[in-house]
DNA sequence: TTGATTTCTTGATTTGAATCAATTCTTTCC
DNA sequence: GGAAAGAATTGATTCAAATCAAGAAATCAA
């Protein structure tokens, strides 16, 4: 059984029915480097859960590709906010390395929470997590400088350097690759 | 029947019933300038319909309360992180003007989602709403200058430059007060 | 392996916004 | 109504990060 798959089980302690169903449910796809997982402009038709590799979530823009959030392994995938709405998407998602995801179709997550109770939960336990993110996401933005924001992803999240190349790092900072780099050199990395 | 109930039943077609226990479930609140509706620190245990008046939703730093939200006629005031989470929150919100609000406590809401499908209906299109509100917010900060989020916000939301004092927005856009003044002189606003 | 991209670093310069400081304009409320 | 507090503007200066510009290092592919 996949890893995420008894993370979740364990967590929800599901029933041998709903860890069938979803296991039904979900389809394997693999990604190469720089695959896109979603696309701006279309609609973000299904959720999924990382296996293994690493993503990212980034905006288009006239110069460069604005970086705005990472994924790793166990992480859940995709635009809410394009998912939940059926609305075009604003981001993209893209491979960083080959990945291994679990899809799951809107379809799939309409039915598996309209019926199974648990699985319910996890959708919810899912969505509250996302606006916990958010408030942070912005937070960091409104009260934190660039360098602290640098100095505490780098406390935080420290292997995020050892697998992402800096320059999507810098976009998901807000800063230019330049500025990330003196950053390093200023506090040793 | 005030307002708001009014949009509701217009939007979600609501039984006589369905009307008639939201309506015994909001709690009118009032509050005059400054006061608090939630503060950083507790959690957030109700949600509300802003009948009238208009809100401010901000973060707590050293120097200034970078100010991040606001919310006018018709919106739905909380910290969504805090409420569904039942975590303290790490914003406040804080009445502008006076301010007439239809309050929900956490129980209501829960007991009102579970019972009445059309209201866990409003419930969820009231979560995505929130999910495009923080993607686009986001995106205004990785793609956008301090500059374009201000000739934005005077494009999309002029009447906000009305009713909101000049140093909450500049918090919103994340600049100072100083720059937004400059701001306004060189577009003549 | 080597040549070619791509990524990262380092330096010099520019620039936009913050800061500091002073004044005017508005509210608020005794 | 007038004093006091708060909000907004304006100017001078500073500063952090962007930009511009090479090079070095690493990765990729032929």
């Amino acid at each position: 059984m996949k890893r995420i798959l008894q993370n979740i089980n364990i967590l929800f302690d599901l029933t041998n029915e709903e860890l069938a169903v979803l296991e039904q449910s979900l389809k394997i796809v693999t990604l190469k480097k720089n695959d896109l997982f979603l696309e701006a402009g279309t609609i973000c038709e299904q959720i999924a859960f990382l296996e293994s590799g690493c993503m990212r979530l980034f905006f288009d823009t006239p110069k460069k590709e604005a970086c705005s959030d990472f994924y790793f392994e166990n992480a859940v995938v995709g635009s809410f906010a394009s998912f939940l709405n059926k609305s075009p998407s604003i981001v993209n998602i893209a491979a960083i390395e080959s990945c291994e995801l679990l899809v799951l179709s809107h379809n799939s997550v309409m039915e598996l929470t309209t019926n199974y109770s648990k699985l319910s939960l996890l959708a919810d336990s899912i969505i509250r997590e996302q606006f916990l993110k958010a408030e942070k996401r912005e937070s960091s933005f409104l009260v934190q400088s660039p360098e602290e924001r640098f100095k505490n992803l780098l406390e935080e999240h420290p292997k995020i350097f050892k697998r992402v190349p800096l320059h999507f790092i810098a976009g998901y900072l807000n800063i230019t690759p330049e500025t990330l780099s003196r950053y390093r050199a200023k506090f040793l990395v």
